[in-house]
DNA sequence: GTCTATCTTCCACTCAGCGGAAGGGGAATG
DNA sequence: CATTCCCCTTCCGCTGAGTGGAAGATAGAC
């Protein structure tokens, strides 16, 4: 090796090559994922041409590179039981409530929506399957803050509470009061918080999966224009409704053991 | 580096622990990744180590792993374009036929689903997402088989051709003439060929990207229980329409352009 | 309490990986 | 058409990241 970049692994190298199509766009070229990933350019080209053999990575015509289908194809195992249980209930959910439907779970201090259901309807769009948001910024989010531990939900406070629109709430003690009271009442609204535009309802999913009984593992909420924000609430109980089948369906299904 | 497994590189490594995922089981244990990928296990332990501190797995309260949510999300990029832009079709298409919508491309010898909307109805499961089913035995198959260009075609058909089902078209001679039949009136329909129980209609969706034009890039089509296949090929105009509009918006929708 | 299976850590050894430089190829410009 | 520029591809001397067997730790089964 030489004395160069001594002290970075040959996994840490790659992973930084995935992580430049994360942070810098779907399409790249060798030279942008070179300087994206902080790799020389002759090392960059060895890994990308491995990753690409492999399936990782497409290269198109013209000589860029995206994330591969077998990657992707691989990929889908994250949370695939959560996403084929749920998702012939989130189908009735947009159906029933004609709006946008989502599933998210907690990642961090954001949430991440692993499923999505939508239609030819405009509405601006929140959320995105595999995006996440801050989980104050969104029904969601605040649904899965709200049932989780005090200690975590103390420390989240504490941190920086970025506004993505004028609305987003951002002041701590007026949060917390919220989160005790969507705790209570087993839902949250947002008002254009996520999304100038856009508003949002959304109650838990428990689903038994996490270490400690009550947090929510999941939640689903609906995504409306802003001006629907008064007739939110009718929604509540279709949106439990679809909870309990969730959680039911989930049960039942075996969990996958491993060995085929 | 030790003289018992010179010659492999950590790349090749790295995605052979991957690889473990895709054909053992969504859920595994440090020593059955040692095992399904070939390496020791201290060697598959470090490497175990570094993707799951970076998120490309992710360790269970058993100690067991499974592929983590920032890999699942990174790969969202693949494809997405084509996702999203005929999400809110595919949604039309699942509404107005009632029958379970799928989006297929071509990934070498076989149809890999990348897009699927179902709802609680039952109906044997014969795509998934992600999943990759041959294509000669699936209707958007057969589809994406009958645009190709004669070579492929030609080369495809002199390949071992696997019956699924009984039901599963086979004799090379007899899938061509077949493919012809597709090619001239605009749609395949299948029975029983994939899976017991379920019969499915698909047209072609042509989105300008593919190398040869005429080729389509992907195609949609509906499965539902083989008692309806009568009554299939009543779904043809709501299946092109649809295909137009995917084509249509797909045309019209900016091509990423690399950094954002 | 004992046994078994799995996971974690250590470390002497070595070759896979490194990255600068040079050359090739293609597109843009004049 | 020639030149220039930018990006990609290939090469290779050097070296430290990676190797994997062994030993110890941990947890579950009996």
């Amino acid at each position: 090796m030489r004395a160069g970049e001594s002290g970075r692994t040959v996994a840490s190298r790659i992973l930084a090559v995935l992580e430049a199509f994360e942070t810098h766009g779907p399409i790249l070229s060798l030279s942008q994922i070179a300087e994206c990933s902080g790799l020389p350019l002759s090392t960059t080209h060895r890994i990308v041409n491995e990753l690409q053999a492999w399936g990782a990575l497409a290269r198109d015509a013209q000589g860029r590179y995206q994330i591969g289908l077998r990657l992707w194809e691989l990929a889908q195992n994250a949370s695939r039981r959560l996403r084929d249980t749920s998702r012939p209930f989130l189908q009735d959910l947009f159906s029933l409530t004609g709006e946008t439907a989502h599933l998210a779970v907690r990642e961090g201090n954001e949430a991440l929506y692993v499923d999505r259901i939508y239609g030819s309807k405009r509405v601006p769009r929140a959320s995105r399957i595999g995006g996440r948001l801050p989980l104050h910024a969104t029904a969601v989010g605040k649904v899965l803050l709200a049932t989780e531990e005090p200690w975590f939900r103390e420390a989240y406070l504490a941190g920086p509470l970025k506004p993505l629109t004028p609305q987003t709430h951002v002041d701590p003690a007026a949060l917390a009061a919220e989160l005790a009271e969507i705790a209570e009442r087993g839902y949250a609204v947002t008002g254009e918080e996520a999304r100038a535009g856009a508003c949002s309802i959304a109650v838990p999913v428990n689903l038994g999966q996490g270490a400690v009984p009550g947090t929510a593992d999941a939640a689903i909420g609906i995504v409306a224009l802003a001006s629907q924000l008064p007739l939110l609430t009718r929604h509540v109980p279709v949106l439990q409704g679809v909870s309990r089948r969730i959680e039911a369906a989930f049960q039942h299904r075996p969990l996958p053991s491993g060995v085929r």
